[in-house]
DNA sequence: CGCGTAGATGTAAGCGCTTAGATAGGCGCT
DNA sequence: AGCGCCTATCTAAGCGCTTACATCTACGCG
């Protein structure tokens, strides 16, 4: 029998006889046969396989940033279900950022089909270069980037919705802004919608700025800046750029006797699971995270099939997560719709960013 | 210019006139070349990647169960990292348990030149023929598995040194004891490791045992079920077979109004992040996850290199976490030795399980 | 000046699959 | 029975590398 009355079986395309294909299936399985990946995906000129490359957070900070990892780990695990779905396999690798990222990306663009690429790994040259070598999805990226897809969160939205709900519904008047590095995309357009709401909210005003460095040890150091500058002084509120600050102004400001969110509210970016443990529990705006590996593969797919296709931006809508630190308690807010979706995690009331922003 | 020579000096084994190879780096460099990985594959007959596949959890408990997920997360990081040194791949992929996990597993082994496989996901039977083909190490598998390497964390010594404190150090007396489900390996060695402790301690009883779900409500539903039985009766400590667990019971408590741990001491096991953010901050046992991910890669590695090597089953060291929720505060148990990595721990003491099940 | 030799490069045979095109059977028809 | 045609199967040509072996070049030596 020829190999190529087998492979004929095992792909069912073709047309064989039944009682032949029967005999092939029963010696396959006799054998414990499996085809060898390396030959079909030389042979099909396509491996089936797709790429994640992302970073991977070290120094001093680590023991908490390991929280931010979460992020990714959900991001792989959209990824993984839906190529999972189509029969493609996920390789993965995570980069140190500086770390010779572009090496290791050129190497695996000799194993994949396609890169699902965290942003912020290379320069955008380097990107280019790949680019043009195979199908790029960027995720989480500003959506500024030529020549690859980006599928990334709307951080906009999500922060309008959330202090404007600061300000709307608890009447918070002096919003203090704890930012992420100025150098991170996201934190750069969440701190520009939190300015966009204050221009829009006149009864509004900010009441300081701080960078931080999205850990909780920096959100710790900004609230004893805070709180150095004098009670009388203490901001309505404080908005972080994501909740691992929050956190740890939280911390600082509890340790400082200062009652969250009696005297000041404090709102992180993320939806972290911690987040729901706190004391208060934080009021935050959730990121799609599994979803966005979702559609970044799926994305990646449609391109591998069409590589012609004209690249796009995608952006994800987030949901706002109204727990405790805003003010809100469990009994509070019964204007906004509440998603069943949502409705176990701990008493927290979902809207969505959406529709929130468009009231 | 023939392949053979570029192949050469891409690879630097052989012999090439330094202006042959000046010139083929000047072209490899313009052109963007990059070998192809599934022609190098075929050709060497060696993947250089590796498959690890472990479980997804998905059902009601799932909000919380991702906690769980943690334990993977880390995992897949020390393996990643392993790998990264010597320039392989990795390959993953998740499966829901009862999923065609074989299938799965089969197609894989085309594609990979050796498999890491969490425990529980495959038959014995199934395993053995996936053994016959390619070199497997089981993570974190039960110690008795035959033809299979097997590197798995030491479930005895962690719980032992934890029960022991709370009996030696603490004086607690009634210990009631809260399983993960019976089907789970490290849920029975955890049990047997408690009820061992018992009997080395005769001044210490057993207040009663409850088979849980390894998850936080079903550790909420333990609780409740042992306030049922009256407050009179209450256990001096409940020490329960992972964190979730412990969780549940903690909040369950708290609920009720029951004070921990100056009613009742909780312990868990796992230390998983949360944890140490818990009103009280939870008394643990460390698994070193991400070492179990170098590790068994490492074996992996080994194995594909000589597949002649006996099996073997490798058990990683503990360690005991003290937090609050034990009755230990920050000046307590000056004792035990602390360790300098674990200091940054939110204040935790950290103790070698080996050390103290030594003693 | 021819030959031996060693170093540099080219040639070609796989690696295990897929698949287009060749071939071989079986059938119904005249 | 002989022909054509359709279907089931086989043959063989790649896929892009690695590598053993053949070839070629240049040099030193007798």
């Amino acid at each position: 029998m020829s190999t190529a009355t087998v492979s004929r079986v095992v792909h069912g395309l073709d047309r064989v006889r039944s009682s032949t294909r029967q005999r092939v299936l029963e010696t396959i399985e006799a054998l414990h046969y499996v085809p060898d990946g390396a030959a079909q995906s030389l042979s099909r000129r396509r491996k089936e396989v797709i790429g994640l490359v992302s970073v991977e957070r070290l120094g001093p900070e680590s023991d908490i940033e390991q929280m931010t990892l979460l992020f990714v780990d959900e991001v792989l695990r959209g990824v993984e279900a839906s190529l999972r779905e189509v029969g493609w396999s996920l390789l993965i690798s995570f980069v140190q950022s500086g770390d010779h990222a572009y090496k290791r990306l050129q190497s695996m663009s000799g194993k994949v089909d396609g890169l699902l690429i965290a942003e912020g790994i290379i320069e955008a040259q380097q990107l280019a270069h790949l680019s043009a070598r195979l199908p790029i999805v960027l995720i989480a990226g500003s959506p500024g980037e030529r020549d690859v897809d980006v599928v990334a969160v709307d951080n906009r939205s999500g922060t309008v919705a959330l202090v404007a709900h600061l300000v709307e519904v608890h009447g918070r008047r002096r919003l203090f802004y704890v930012a992420g590095p100025a150098e991170a995309p996201d934190a750069q357009e969440r701190r520009a919608a939190f300015e966009r709401v204050l221009a829009d909210h006149p009864e509004a005003t900010s009441a300081g700025f701080l960078e931080g460095r999205f850990s909780s040890p920096s959100g710790e150091e900004a609230a004893r800046k805070i709180l150095a500058s004098g009670r009388r002084e203490l901001p309505d509120a404080v908005v972080c750029g994501n909740d691992l600050m929050a956190m740890g102004v939280i911390r600082a400001f509890g340790a400082a006797g200062v009652n969250v969110p009696a005297d000041v509210a404090v709102v992180g970016f993320d939806d972290l699971y911690p987040g729901a443990l706190l004391t208060p529990p934080l009021t935050t705006v959730r990121q799609p995270m599994r979803l966005l590996g979702e559609r970044a593969s799926a994305r990646l797919l449609k391109r591998i099939k069409d590589p012609r296709l004209p690249h796009k931006v995608e952006l994800l809508p987030t949901e706002l997560v109204l727990r405790a630190s805003c003010g809100c308690t469990s009994e509070a807010v019964p204007t906004a719709a509440t998603k069943a979706s949502r409705a176990k995690n701990h008493g927290a009331r979902a809207v969505s960013a959406r529709k929130k922003v468009s009231s």
